[in-house]
DNA sequence: GTCTATATACAGATAGAC
DNA sequence: GTCTATCTGTATATAGAC
């Protein structure tokens, strides 16, 4: 490795240091409330040290999104081999499962962008087109099914964004919770967290999504 | 009347004109990024009056709440004489035309509210207490079924939130649409609305809320 | 109460030495 | 590339005349 390759993996070493400063001052005050100075100043770095690899608090926030994506890809691959039957019970609480896992694993970029979202404004139609984006796969699903002649209880594109805007409004609700470990007697300073574990979101909004509040018929 | 009663007068003018142009523009470029003075600029007066009526925008967005609660009881009560039962197919499209009309009457408040909330961070919890006082209503006729040994998807308080939490994020994504006119050749400059009207969406996530996607048993 | 003018505060972004 | 120091823009809030 020359010189320069040294030097190069030094300024990889800032941008990692920089992304990961940031996931976590996300997570913990939100993207709004952190400065770019909480940024460089958690990651041990000057302020100016910045813009040498991001040009706005918002294009950090895209590079992080491109990150999550690349790592994702490769989740939602694996459950989309099955086959495309959201009246499945397995198979819908599958997709939710995986959602909720990618989101989960991502909170700091998933709330990040929600909040990002609501920075143009109800009337700029960014969280429509935040939502529409984020279940394409959802909405696959059940064009498919209304081919099928199956029948929905209404558009496939409402449907599908108000079964995504329910799970993306619950990951930014619900605070994360040292899970039910055996020694939770230990309790850190801050809010307690949802009650809820995530099997228990993840089971309940399944039930919910494929049966109502009906529930299944007898 | 006296001389101080037509002051009083006056100054009352000016609040609900604060009040009103503050609702325009939350609805017209969101809360976050209205400013003071757009809203004094709008409603026609200087920037220091402002501070004669409200402490700070926080404080007008609550006095705002105020008068959207004393609005909006009146309809909910009315709703609530009928009996308790979210898995009568009417009921349950009663409430979510209930809740709903309530949003889109006061659709600058409540999505300033949704805004303001995020302000504080994911970590704040405020997003969940929000979706907790509002969904108080779902959650006491979801607490009775379960009383009554109806076998809920799941936890009240979550499938409450779930549900409250759809409709406003549908309530905010979904931007409103000069809602099918004779004369919708009439086009704004603006982005086109959202193509689903209230009544589609009331009885979209009625549904899909009663039933799920697998639609009511034969 | 309302106005104009101004003070305060701070986040975003840059300049230039090293 | 990284640092320190600084500049700029802008939103909030106040002061004081009318």
């Amino acid at each position: 490795m020359r010189a320069t390759g040294v030097r190069k993996a030094m300024a990889a070493e800032t941008e990692a240091a920089l992304k990961e400063a940031a996931r976590r001052q996300f997570a913990e005050h939100g993207y709004l409330n952190t400065k770019i100075t909480d940024i460089t100043t958690a990651a041990g770095r000057a302020t100016g040290s910045f813009y040498e690899h991001f040009a706005s608090k918002e294009d950090l926030l895209q590079a992080l999104l491109a990150d999550m994506h690349t790592q994702a890809d490769g989740q939602i691959d694996l459950a989309e081999h099955a086959p495309h039957d959201l009246t499945d019970p397995d198979q819908i609480r599958e997709h939710i499962a995986v959602a909720w896992d990618v989101m989960r694993d991502n909170r700091p970029v998933v709330t990040a962008l929600f909040e990002s979202a609501l920075t143009e404004g109800p009337a700029s139609g960014a969280l429509w087109d935040r939502l529409a984006a984020d279940t394409r796969i959802f909405r696959e699903h059940l064009d498919y099914l209304r081919e099928q002649g199956h029948d929905l209880p209404g558009d496939p594109a409402l449907i599908s964004a108000a079964m995504g805007g329910m799970l993306s409004i619950l990951a930014y609700a619900l605070v994360p919770t040292a899970q039910a470990g055996p020694c939770d007697q230990v309790t850190t300073g801050q809010r307690p967290g949802s009650p809820f574990t995530d099997r228990e979101v993840i089971d309940s909004v399944a039930k919910l999504l494929l049966y109502g509040l009906a529930g299944p018929p007898r």
